[in-house]
DNA sequence: TACGCAATAT
DNA sequence: AATATTGCGT
């Protein structure tokens, strides 16, 4: 295998040049040794198929990239069962005929690049609705992909009204660039009582509601306007931010029944992925050695941020042990993800306003 | 239009 | 059962 030329070694070094397929197999069918020619396209599919199974997550994002995916698979085994079947010095033509199926089912297949590596949809943050059936992934992705370069900008007509609000030219900083992840479309497009695709308030997103909330002083003040304005997200609609403000509020409230409880605390303590008070988390180090006896080990210290920039705020609308409840409130809105950054938040309580 | 609440859907 | 969406009165 030595002289085949780098760029077809195939091996994981981040200098291998992807092609189209057709170019792939042009070069491919230039060499000579029969066994080279299989290995290197085994080792081609084993490589789409790994890629296949990481985009898997995201089927119904990126529909178009599991078309060609499977596509070039299915190209490449062709190519290779062949290739081994005949076992003479292939020829150019070998994989005509191989184009020719291929056009059938997609026409524009030919120029396509290979490499769908998920880069474009790197924001994601997570996606709540996945489907089990990855067997069907063809039938589910053909349903709704009709649309083809539609796909990333529309929503659903309620949402694409406001979708706009938060990249309007001054929201264009969004800080992170946070984008609400919105497994846009899941369900048909056709289907005429179409209910809007649910609103999945990942952790970040629900972290940005709760720093708007701190902002505007407090959930029984905040409007769902003002707070949707203050959360930048993208895509994040009045309707949405108010449901999940009517939820946050009762529970809030029933948590704490006696909101008469003034625990004013400016300053909030993560510690152990729970929120809570600064005296309540002195509190809790005390009796518990477990999570961290270092002073300010795994502690992150966080202050509201209006601790100077908010007049007249109530700080706590409860605290007690309102937060192994609240825990389990919004536990369920997304599971921590090893690689969510804010998984310390994930299990936040209310009672940070 | 924006809000809050309640009914309804998932 | 919990949470999101929709409807409706204000």
């Amino acid at each position: 295998m030595g002289s085949v030329p780098p760029e077809l070694s195939l091996d994981f070094r981040p200098t291998f040049v992807p092609k189209t397929i057709s170019s792939f197999l042009k070069e491919v069918s230039l060499i000579g040794n029969v066994s080279d020619k299989v290995s290197i396209l085994d080792a081609f599919v084993k490589r789409l198929e790994e890629e296949m199974r990481k985009i898997d997550a995201f089927k119904r994002e990126l529909p178009l990239c599991m078309i060609l995916l499977n596509d070039a698979i299915v190209a490449l085994k062709e190519e290779s069962v062949q290739c081994m079947s005949r076992n003479v010095e292939p020829v150019l033509e070998e994989f005509i005929p191989l184009k020719n199926k291929k056009g059938s089912n997609q026409s524009e297949e030919d120029g396509v690049l290979v490499t769908n590596k998920k880069e474009k949809d790197s924001n994601n943050s997570s996606n709540c609705n996945n489907n089990k059936d990855k067997k069907n992934w063809m039938s589910s992705v053909q349903l709704w992909n009709t649309d083809d370069d539609d796909n990333c900008s529309i929503d659903r007509k309620l949402d694409t009204k406001q979708r706009n609000i938060g990249d309007s030219t001054q929201g264009c900083k969004n800080r992170g660039g946070v984008t609400a992840c919105m497994p846009f479309k899941a369900d048909l497009g056709f289907a005429k009582t179409a209910r809007k695709q649910r609103r999945c308030w990942s952790p970040e997103l629900h972290c940005r509601f709760v720093n708007a909330l701190q902002q505007l002083g407090g959930s029984q003040v905040a409007t769902p306007k003002q707070i949707r304005e203050l959360m930048q997200v993208d895509g994040l609609t009045n309707d949405e931010v108010k449901s999940h403000l009517q939820k946050y509020r009762l529970n809030t409230r029933r948590l704490s029944p006696s909101t008469t409880s003034p625990a004013n605390q400016s300053v909030v303590v993560l510690r152990g992925g729970l929120w809570m008070s600064q005296d309540q988390h002195e509190e809790s180090s005390k009796g518990s050695s477990s999570q961290s006896d270092s002073p300010q080990g795994p502690l992150l210290l966080a202050t509201n941020t209006r601790g100077n920039s908010i007049p007249g705020v109530q700080s706590m609308e409860d605290d007690e042990d309102a937060k192994s409840k609240s825990n389990s409130w919004k536990g369920h809105i997304h599971k921590p993800g090893k690689d969510d950054c804010i998984e310390s938040i994930a299990s936040m309580n209310f009672a940070d306003i």
